[in-house]
DNA sequence: TAAAGGTTGACACAAGTGTGGTAAGGTTTG
DNA sequence: CAAACCTTACCACACTTGTGTCAACCTTTA
């Protein structure tokens, strides 16, 4: 046997096997498969679970933002885009001073409407 | 004036008002106010309210998603722990092996139940 | 000063999330 | 082989998120 059941793993965990199937279903603990497909915690994922309810306990965050935070690390166009996103500063014409430009922001409206008659 | 209200800052970026205070209230963007507490939208707030939506809508995340990602950013607590569980490893002497371990995870239950009685 | 527009707070509702339970069917084991 | 356990696929339900709308009240402006 080569890792616990479903059921042990729960016990060990303090997670229900349901939630540990929910874990998994968000790609934040995957245990390998036997060949007939029962699930198998390894000491690894047994560890891993047992941290995570503590890292969810002490900061208030929900599986959702570790499932974001996983995105965050492996897709690198994704977090590059929320870095930029941060860190965006207004890009305009450097001539035209805050006061023109909220002007030309403000009578959008209207000359949008006055090109429509 | 030193900036939009929100009904013309809705107009030029595509929120409702309604949205623009849901995502003052989620720390993602932050007007500032008048004297008599106005929100007042500057290049920088309008600008990054547009690509704001664009973000989401490319990357099909939500505002909770950003409001965790500026957490993140924010909180070194959090980043290092939420870094911490990604990278975790088992920790456990050395010299006990898998097969030891796991036979001892399986038979917890068993020695709690026995020491109740 | 009346109209237009801003503020907060509350009600409402659809869609999504977290969690439990159950059913139908395959597997392991005493 | 029967009991105990696993798997997936649903139903259900409370709570959260995203969004609109409305009320009560204050401010700016024509």
């Amino acid at each position: 046997m080569a890792g616990l059941t479903i059921n042990e793993a729960a016990e060990t965990t303090g997670w229900s096997p349901r939630m540990l199937r929910y874990v998994e279903s968000a790609g934040l603990i995957e245990p390998q498969r036997s060949p007939k497909g029962y699930r198998l915690y390894g000491p690894e994922e047994l560890q891993r679970l047992r941290t995570l309810r503590v890292l969810l306990e002490d900061h208030g965050i929900g599986l959702g933002d570790v499932g974001f935070a996983l995105r965050l690390r492996r897709d690198t166009e994704l977090r590059d885009a929320v870095e930029a996103w941060f860190e965006a500063e207004v890009t305009r014409p450097a001539d035209i001073p805050d006061s023109a430009w909220l002007r030309w922001e403000q009578e959008k409206h209207q000359r949008l409407l006055a090109a429509l008659t």
